[in-house]
DNA sequence: GCCAATGTGAACGCTGTGTGAACGGGGTCC
DNA sequence: GGACCCCGTTCACACAGCGTTCACATTGGC
């Protein structure tokens, strides 16, 4: 596996910690030479498993993926990326022009393409624009909802203007219940994507963090975490919005 | 105004009604005819003024945007796209190389760029990409019928725009009623089919919980579960005419 | 008018969730 | 090194919501 992921470097003076998933390895030299110009960190991979087994805890910020020589498992990474529940977002295929008819039966499965022989410039810009839309929503160092705000960088909270005093966990799920709102998630769901790993056992852990949460958020905002009966647990109003839009 | 516009168009077999914005007007000529041979309506607008004047009431279904000649305008009127209460999606700029660099003060205000002269089959093939996501749209995982909405991220449902407090197994049974609307189901297949087990006794059960949605839908729509006599319950309209499924 | 099928109201009992408390591992301070 | 404390996890129990069932009323077809 060929890794080139420098932790905490610089992208234009955003902080960029996840790396790029780019197949296959060795990359073509022109890719590297890109990617080392642009400073941008990523970690090449040969294959799915490859890719599933070296994926960082906080995930990729997206993937580049060149189908010219082997589109057969090139697609197979971009199926598996789009897996899963928490998808990659972020897709590049590398192709040439040959193939631009094959990308309309998969639509689905990437978010942007460029023709090989590509130009530098183009192929960073396009990487640069994918990073700017997967990290316009929901990545500022800061996010809220209604009364409580959270500070990511500081692991802050508050409420009305008090603060909130969390332990780690607690403000890990109340982290994710803010940055996705209104949606139900079950218990296994939240384990998996808050905790992190397949969880043995006490699905009932997650109803304890959730019971903390709601006293501490006090009586006034306890509603904010609702139970959705045999189902699981809903963040945010009763009235939908729907989360985009 | 160069107008372009055939409604109802079919593009690969799906309808496009909304026709692009070009600028300028004229067009270059290549893409005036990388359009229409890719079948796609268009309306090519010479500034900011002309756009907003001559916008379809439903709206456009993407844009693209010259910037080579006239970049002045072009962004301009990029700006002006992304303004309002209904931002359009899905800009592409098309540029030539040199102008890679200018694109980084401006993410926001494209989606795609193409770079010039481009191949024909790339710039259809971006369109084509846009308008799949701009299609998929925001899909908050909705789906409904008539005045009655249900929203399966969130385990919500509406009707009339009034919220339904439903309980799991009513929304469930909601929910499928909802996906396979205009056909008949026994109380068994209903059974094995929402419950999802073959039950053993109590086809009675599937009564109780059709009436007490038709309570929670209201006098109203109580209408939009028909029992079939001797048969078992069909969702949707009174009409007899079955369309799919 | 008879019988079968369905609507209706109410009661039962189970399952899921809230709640209090205890356990135990890891870290910190004497 | 031992005695704490913090916090994530687990357990036992209580309660309430909800799915299920039953008895009875009503409807509709023959």
């Amino acid at each position: 596996m060929g890794a080139h992921a420098l932790p905490g470097r610089l992208v234009d003076g955003r902080n960029m910690t996840q790396p790029l998933l780019i197949f296959p390895d060795p990359p073509p030299p022109l890719l590297v030479q890109t990617l080392d110009f642009a400073n941008i960190p990523y970690i090449a991979v040969a294959n799915t498993s490859v890719a599933m087994s070296v994926e960082p805890a906080d995930g990729w910020a997206g993937a580049v993926i060149v189908a010219e020589e082997d589109p057969e498992n090139a697609f197979g990474i971009c199926r598996a990326l789009r897996k899963g529940d928490s998808p990659v977002e972020g897709v590049l295929l590398l192709i040439n022009a040959g193939q631009l008819s094959e990308l309309e039966q998969r639509e689905n499965l990437f978010d942007d393409f460029c023709l090989s022989p590509f130009h530098p410039k183009e192929l960073e810009a396009r990487i640069r624009h994918l990073q700017y839309r997967a990290g316009r929503g929901s990545d500022p160092e800061t996010g809220g909802y209604g009364e409580l705000v959270l500070n990511f960088e500081t692991y802050q909270a508050m409420i009305s203007d008090k603060p909130l005093d969390l332990t780690y966990m607690e403000y890990e799920l109340l982290k994710f219940f803010v940055t996705h709102p209104a949606k139900v998630f079950t218990r296994e769901q939240l384990l998996s994507r808050v905790w992190g790993y397949e969880y043995y056992g006490g699905a009932r852990t997650v109803d304890v963090h959730v019971r903390r949460l709601r006293a501490k958020l006090g009586e006034e905002h306890a509603n904010l975490i609702q139970t959705v009966r045999s189902v699981g647990y809903r963040f945010g109003q009763t009235r939908w919005n729907s989360p985009t839009e």
